[in-house]
DNA sequence: TGTACATCAGTGAACGCGCGTTCACTGATGTAC
DNA sequence: TGTACATCAGTGAACGCGCGTTCACTGATGTAC
């Protein structure tokens, strides 16, 4: 065993990582292999000691960038004064609706980078896409007490995707704002709870 | 002249409508050009008498898929016992939620249809995005009489469009379900007039 | 510790198919007389 | 009305580039002794 497995899973990784940028960032179609693993820091050919095909990768790439665990920039907010006095949900709309959001195209929330990509690809790729549809949707209730509570998360969920994927949609960077603003306010209301129903707005950039 | 203008016009708008319907499904560069002339029923060789490129093609398709202003599916509910009731931005609400459109992959609002494509192109084609976006704000909030008509629009666009998007991208029907009917009420009721708001909900597939 | 060896990750030249594009052609239509 | 002609929309064979894929290779690393 000349090198280590986890060397091989290294490199994967690497290549998964590229293909997530350039994918999200062109589309599938429109990225060379050689380009991600050039992105990647190698040559084209070694490309099929990791996968066997680009239709693998694509597969692979979008189940790896909708399921990762790690914390990504739509999850955190910077510099909210207010941040301990919100439910968990409200930092997350916040930050999901953030400018650093908005202009991150590599690193977004699959959710708002691939949605049409998506609903064009197979039962796999789709249920990934659920998962974190899913996921978000336990984090927008779980503070609610409501038997609307379901309801109201899935609104909110449709609010942070649809505004956003309008703001990026349209050509005037201030209907942009506006969109993402009344989508942002509508989606805090669909999720606060009376306690917090009235602590102050932030003023995203 | 050997043939009348119109005759020309004419192939280039069957060109152009299969190109929306081949793209709206498959993305753009999944299609090849014998494709699009072939759904249009021509020869690849005459592509070139009518567009300078697949490129021009592209912009074209999306404009005019974006901007034409006949009668869509997704802007009339069939068989709804109370539309007299209705605002116009109820029915078109209701409409747009409805399971015809959900299913119309070709002939859906383009909002919808293609995003991400969209989000990745040029000032052009979000021009055009935009002008669609800015249709259905206008008829969302043209009989509200509220200073807060602008920004419930939006909302309201927002939750049209999140909540088909995230509808076609999830694996699991009745999730899917969950999120048109959870999208439309509260799209419904940020649009909601004062004498309008107890007219009864539509039981839609 | 040093040397020979085996493995296999990564390289880069080459292959060949697919598709965008070109082009010589056909034939349908309108016009001139 | 009929015939010759000009135009140009549409045809389909051919071209050639780009990119996915293959393959003989290099060289880095771990193991055996």
């Amino acid at each position: 065993m000349p090198y280590p497995p986890e060397h091989k899973q290294a490199t994967r990784q690497k290549i998964l990582e590229a293909a997530r940028r350039l994918f999200n960032r062109r589309g599938f179609s429109e990225v060379t292999i050689d380009e991600v693993m050039a992105e990647a820091g190698f040559s084209h050919g070694g490309f099929y000691r990791h996968f066997d095909s680009k239709e693998e990768l694509y597969a692979e790439a979008i189940r790896y960038f909708l399921c990762k665990e790690v914390p990504e920039p739509w999850q955190t907010t910077r510099d909210d004064p207010f941040a301990a006095a919100r439910t968990r949900a409200e930092r997350m709309i916040n930050a999901y609706f953030s400018l650093d959001h908005f202009n991150d195209c590599e690193r977004c929330c699959p959710l708002i980078g691939v949605p049409s990509d998506v609903s064009r690809s197979g039962r796999t790729v789709k249920a990934a896409y659920q998962e974190v549809v899913e996921k978000l949707v336990e984090i927008f209730k779980a503070e609610l007490n409501d038997p609307a509570a379901h309801e109201r998360a899935l609104a909110a969920v449709a609010l942070c995707v649809g505004g956003m994927v309008l703001a990026r949609g349209v050509d005037n960077p201030a209907l942009a704002d506006d969109l993402r603003g009344a989508a942002r306010r509508h989606a805090l209301s669909a999720v606060a709870t009376l306690s917090n129903a009235s602590v102050s707005p932030l003023a995203l950039g």
